[in-house]
DNA sequence: CGGACAAGTCGATACGTTTCGTCTCGCGGC
DNA sequence: GCCGCGAGACGAAACGTATCGACTTGTCCG
């Protein structure tokens, strides 16, 4: 993050106003749900919120990293809101573990699928897949915290369940397990190849626990 | 695709250029494979290319339109020069599944690592995740046709593999099936979560065909 | 204790630059 | 002679930078 030798000095965080912050964060929301992200500005922003061009230009690098504070913002708010202090949800632990996968990743695809959340998701994951330094952040800040918590879940059902017909396979790299839940959701949503649903959820979480061959 | 009523005049395709179209693929290319695709303007295609700015606006829609066929031109030119009269590759059948897709996984991963098929294809596919119309053809010309490769070797698995250990699974829907395989390589190369690697590639076939869970 | 001063962010806006997409030329090939 | 072609002029839009006076905040000296 920091810069070796920094072009112009850094910027005083302590008289930053935080009234101009919000109303770029709030401004940022509502331009790219009106007219998307491409054709969200800079100067746009800063007309809307009242606020000199300046400003954010001080402190951000660009458009993407603006809708990304601005989504973080949103996101802890929302969770703030539903009571939460913290802004970090946990996968719930019923002791079967498809049944709650399938709960987890069917709510997921409900918030694909709400343009609230696809909209400014959507253009944040693209524009981080085209700038590392922006997906980067993406990645560190808003997927990863959430990747977590099924690395978590996975290791719990590990522990728990003893050796049962359910119970993971001894060494399964939890890392990988994860991706194989996540990456079809995030292809499938990513590319638009076929629409995304709760019966394909199931179908994942199914697929992947006991594979696609026959067992015997 | 078709305009219902068409503002201009569609041009005569058959007066056509061929030697503008070539030279724009080519300085498409260039271009992005030496600036990015950001810095790749349809000014800076014309000037490289020798070409007016209003043949480059004549015949594609976008930027990313421009890019899209330059990259299927050279994937077409690419095959037609490795023997194959036709720009369709099939996966091979050695009947032995997990080794054959391993195989072509690892190839992809190779694909996906290498700068030259990487910058292109990273930056249409994100131009595609934001803008629906160029996605809707970015899957169907370039990413369809490779993923019905793979249910289609995974349909002849199904029929020779009578019941062995290996076997597919009755009722399994191919197309998850193939979405299980790809969506987890797609996920880490597109959100550059983790390297890319053969072991990951490996590690995905096997997990996709025997499942997290272990086996009785 | 308090008033002057320096520093730094703020909204606002002017500025030069780049690229956009359209339009208008002659030129030349079918 | 129609029409695509190369070339480039054109106004509109954003870019990112620079500069302005207004305002807040923290420091220092009387």
């Amino acid at each position: 993050m920091a810069q070796s030798t920094d072009g112009g000095k850094a910027p005083d965080s302590a008289r930053r106003s935080e009234r101009s912050r919000r109303a770029i964060y709030d401004a940022a929301l509502t331009m790219v749900g009106e007219v998307g992200y491409a054709r969200t500005t800079i100067e746009g922003i800063a007309a809307r919120a009242g606020v000199g061009k300046q400003t954010i230009y001080r402190w951000w690098p660009s458009k993407g990293a603006v809708l990304l504070e601005a989504f973080l913002d949103l996101g802890e708010r929302a969770a703030r809101e539903a009571g939460a202090e913290e802004a970090v949800y946990e996968i719930p632990d019923t002791g079967d573990l498809e049944a709650d996968l399938k709960a987890v990743l069917r709510a997921t695809v409900d918030e694909l699928n709400n343009p609230a959340y696809d909209i400014p998701y959507r253009a944040l994951a693209a524009e981080g897949i085209v700038d590392p330094a922006l997906g980067a952040e993406f990645t560190r800040r808003l997927l990863e915290p959430q990747l977590r918590l099924y690395v978590e879940r996975l290791r719990a059902a590990r522990s728990a369940g003893a050796g049962g017909a359910g119970a993971l396979r001894d060494g399964l790299d939890l890392r990988v397990a994860l991706e194989l839940l996540v990456g079809p959701l995030a292809h499938r949503w990513l590319l638009r190849t076929l629409p995304l649903t709760h019966d394909y959820a199931d179908a994942v979480v199914e697929y992947a626990l006991y594979g696609m061959t026959a067992r015997s």
